[in-house]
RNA sequence: GGGGCUGUAGGGUAGCCUGGUCUAUCCUUCGGGCUUUGGGAGCCUGAGACCCCGGUUCAAAUCCGGGCAGCCCCA
């Protein structure tokens, strides 16, 4: 069931990207991929569910341009240097030349800073929180993925917020991760979440924390990440407010961001042999009605199935009342990851019963006609909740703890996922962890029982996690 | 960053090495028709392709150069 899935990870997914219709991969610019309208259905339940998510906790919608003039991205040394890479640039206007360059945005603090500079006058103006959903740019050079590695990031969902002070910045780095946790937590991703080391920060930040993933082929993810910006920015762009003593000081930033990625992990994490298995909440059709024909009872079976669409107005129901044959439907369905299939035909009817088969278990079952809604919400919310236990099940397993460098070097090579291992606190031995183990650093974790450093073998102070990074 | 490979209908391919009956193969897909429908039915009929630019040649899908796009391996 997931042999291929888990032993040919990387044909599946593009298989199933396509097969699926979630993107079309064949738009002729690296990088770049077409949304598929059902993709697009799967996006829009998932940006509803971060959206409810983000104004419950009071951020507000804003939209910011796409297009950044150089002297304000450049402004913060180190964050240009972070991206000068990668950044696409518009030099042109029509045939003219343009006097200042403009960047697509790689990420928006460039954009939005200069304008809290702007809006933020007084200590009565924060906290200050806006989001924004929009498309970001970043030139990659080497393998790019669909929804994994993008030239275009077309859904990148990024919060900015401002405070007037440190201690209230650090109480929304806590917000924004019981946010998203609570987010992938409903679309059923498991996540660790680790500091990245110093060295490896978002640029300009003063520290950075982020949720990571395991797929299939034991690789990490990294789906989220969570940013304290202290006042590094707002030194950058002048974002200063007027404080309880009547003082003008600077303000104190968060920013946090999710990208196309959550949806590849939730494509991923849920999939199997058969194609996709998506969680009821985000998926665009939650239950296909298959009427099975036969010569004299057409009218009826359709009639029916008519009928039970009605009663299960609540939910996102599909008729599949092509001409093909029955199992094919069934395929096309197993595909796109529906999560539940119903068939009626003449011997349902007959019985007063119909035929449901769930899409994570393919086994199939015969329920009464009369309190079907019913049984059909609970199988629905049952599809989730197993799911979820299955993902968190498959995560947990692929979590392990070395004793020492070349137990997590075995471990990286034979089994992937995240490895653990105490370690010192210096810099020197992480890069050497990371050589060593010939993995990634994900992050640290703190941890209060303290081993030693398996390179240096002094006392450890937290725990490195280490796996092989998409 | 370094190296290797590939590009033929919507998808997958044969042909390329050895240029010419290529009017380009087969499977799938798609349209029309008949028939059928509890796990990808069948038959008839039709549609659809040599990545782009340049070069060599009497002649290029085939050989050469460049571009674009994709895949794989190593760091």
């Amino acid at each position: 069931m997931r042999e291929k899935w888990k032993n040919n990870f990387s044909e599946w997914y593009n298989e199933i990207i396509e097969k699926a219709e979630i993107l079309d991969i064949r738009y002729p610019v690296k990088g770049l991929y077409v949304w598929f309208p059902y993709g697009f259905k799967i996006r829009k339940h998932v940006l509803n569910l971060i959206r409810n998510i983000l104004e419950e906790k009071n951020h507000k919608e804003a939209l910011f341009p796409l297009l950044i003039p150089e002297q304000e991205f450049s402004k913060e040394a180190k964050h240009i240097k972070g991206f000068e890479d990668e950044v696409y640039w518009v030099t042109h206007g029509g045939l003219e030349p343009l006097n200042v360059k403009l960047a697509l945005r790689p990420t928006s603090e460039t954009a939005i800073y200069p304008m809290f500079a702007v809006w933020i006058r007084s200590h009565s103006d924060m906290p200050l929180k806006v989001y924004q959903i929009v498309n970001t740019f970043r030139y990659e050079t080497k393998h790019t993925r669909p929804l994994i590695r993008l030239r275009e990031i077309t859904t990148f969902k990024e919060a900015h917020t401002a405070h007037a002070s440190y201690e209230d910045a650090e109480r929304q780095v806590t917000e924004a991760t019981e946010m998203y946790k609570k987010f992938f937590d409903a679309l059923g991703v498991p996540y660790s979440i680790s500091r990245r080391p110093d060295w490896d920060k978002f640029p300009g930040a003063e520290y950075t924390t982020a949720f990571d993933t395991i797929f299939p082929d034991s690789r990490t993810l990294q789906i989220a990440t969570v940013h304290n910006l202290g006042q590094n920015f707002a030194k950058t762009f002048n974002v200063q407010f007027e404080n309880r003593k009547g003082e003008q000081e600077y303000v104190y930033q968060t920013c946090y961001g999710i990208s196309d990625r959550v949806i590849a992990s939730l494509l991923v994490i849920h999939g199997d042999d058969r194609g996709l298995c998506l969680m009821p909440e985000v998926a665009p059709i939650q239950i296909v009605i298959v009427p099975i024909w036969f010569k004299d009872s057409e009218r009826d079976v359709d009639r029916e199935a008519e009928k039970l669409k009605k009663e299960l107005k609540d939910l996102r129901v599909h008729i599949d009342d092509r001409d093909v044959r029955p199992g094919s439907k069934y395929y096309d369905w197993e595909i796109k990851g529906v999560p539940l299939r119903i068939e009626i035909g003449p011997k349902d009817i007959e019985q007063e019963k119909i035929t449901v088969v769930r899409r994570d278990t393919c086994k199939k079952q015969q329920i009464s006609r009369g309190n079907a809604a019913r049984k059909v919400a609970e199988i629905l919310s049952s599809i989730s909740e197993d799911l979820r236990k299955r993902a968190w099940g498959e995560f947990n397993e692929h979590v392990y703890f070395a004793e020492s460098l070349g137990e997590a070097k075995k471990i990286i090579s034979e089994k992937g996922g995240i490895v653990k291992v105490w370690w010192c606190g210096e810099e020197a031995c992480a890069k050497e962890i990371e050589n060593e183990a010939t993995a990634d650093i994900l992050g640290i974790v703190n941890e209060s029982s303290g081993g030693k450093c398996v390179r240096c073998e002094k006392k450890a102070r937290s725990m490195l996690q280490l796996g092989k990074a998409y």
